[in-house]
DNA sequence: TCTAAATATTTTACGTTTGTAATATCTCGC
DNA sequence: GCGAGATATTACAAACGTAAAATATTTAGA
């Protein structure tokens, strides 16, 4: 089923490597094009960035709250960037920072009450805008793509062999 | 073959929009982890950052310059942003504004003989970062992810129909 | 045990990138 | 020539990564 066991076909066109760039860029493409629009609806309707939503729905899912490091890596992000992302959070009252009584080294952060219940109307309107946004992929066809991102990215991270 | 045909699958738990939110955050964390991965090589092998990178694969392709507002609509990103990245490469001797006789507001940019030599390197070193990366997805992969995200990113444009 | 080195956690400092808004300059239609 | 629109830059704030610094903890060795 390979293409390269077809020699004929009019498909050959593209050989793998410059084929993956392809994927590359438009995987790029796509994402930036989606975050584009996220950011602007987010700083319209709710004066509040995409790195700072993004904060918030990690801490949405953590009821006790989690230290700065692990807040990092779930978001993929260096770790002196959420410090500031978190000092303007905490500015408006959104989080707070709790010294652990075991290791004064690390803070917890969590969601405030109010935080909360801000993050929920944000989170709902952001659903509805993804939804929005994406209404063309079926469930089927989101499902399908999943799929072969997972793969794309467990081949990414394995690939961490460095010459 | 297709998850839709087989209505006693198990996997039909998620409604559509939780689905295409899940994509969503999927297609985030894929080009986030391939774009820290580039990032990290352009700067240790090149010292060169990656919207810098991204600035000279597009000139490359005009071998004749072309404006900062196409620069800026290319790439994606603001008209601002391009100056910035703009005068560092030219303070390094790898583009250059040209002033167009026709219309004093803007100017032409293009690649230097050496910035056009130096992205020659660049460039054949990124494909096969790219290509040792996504070393797991094959060409008819690749290929349908394209088609997919072709799709989406239609989709998204599309939807320009703002509330 | 006690102290020094290694490790962990966060913040700070610095430079680049980003978007938005305001500004300066220029073109073109009228 | 004037005013609307185009083009680029500047100014400002946020985000980002890396590196270094400041604290605190853990571990190893005498």
């Amino acid at each position: 089923m390979s293409v390269a066991n077809k020699p004929r076909e009019r498909t050959v066109a593209h050989p793998p490597s410059k084929q993956r760039l392809r994927l590359w860029l438009r995987l790029l493409r796509s994402s930036r094009a989606i975050e584009a629009r996220l950011r602007e609806r987010l700083r319209t309707k709710f004066a509040i960035t995409l790195p700072q939503f993004d904060v918030m729905a990690t801490l949405a899912r953590y009821e006790n709250g989690i230290t700065m490091t692990e807040l990092s890596r779930h978001l993929m992000v260096s770790n002196g960037n959420v410090t500031g992302i978190i000092d303007r959070l905490a500015a408006e009252k959104l989080v707070l920072r709790q010294a652990p009584a075991t290791d004064r080294r690390s803070y917890i952060v969590r969601l405030t009450p109010k935080g909360l219940l801000h993050f929920s109307a944000i989170a709902k309107a952001h659903e509805e805008w993804v939804d929005e946004l994406l209404v063309d992929i079926g469930a089927a066809e989101a499902e399908s793509i999943i799929q072969q991102l997972d793969g794309l990215v467990r081949s990414v991270r394995s690939g961490d062999a460095r010459p």
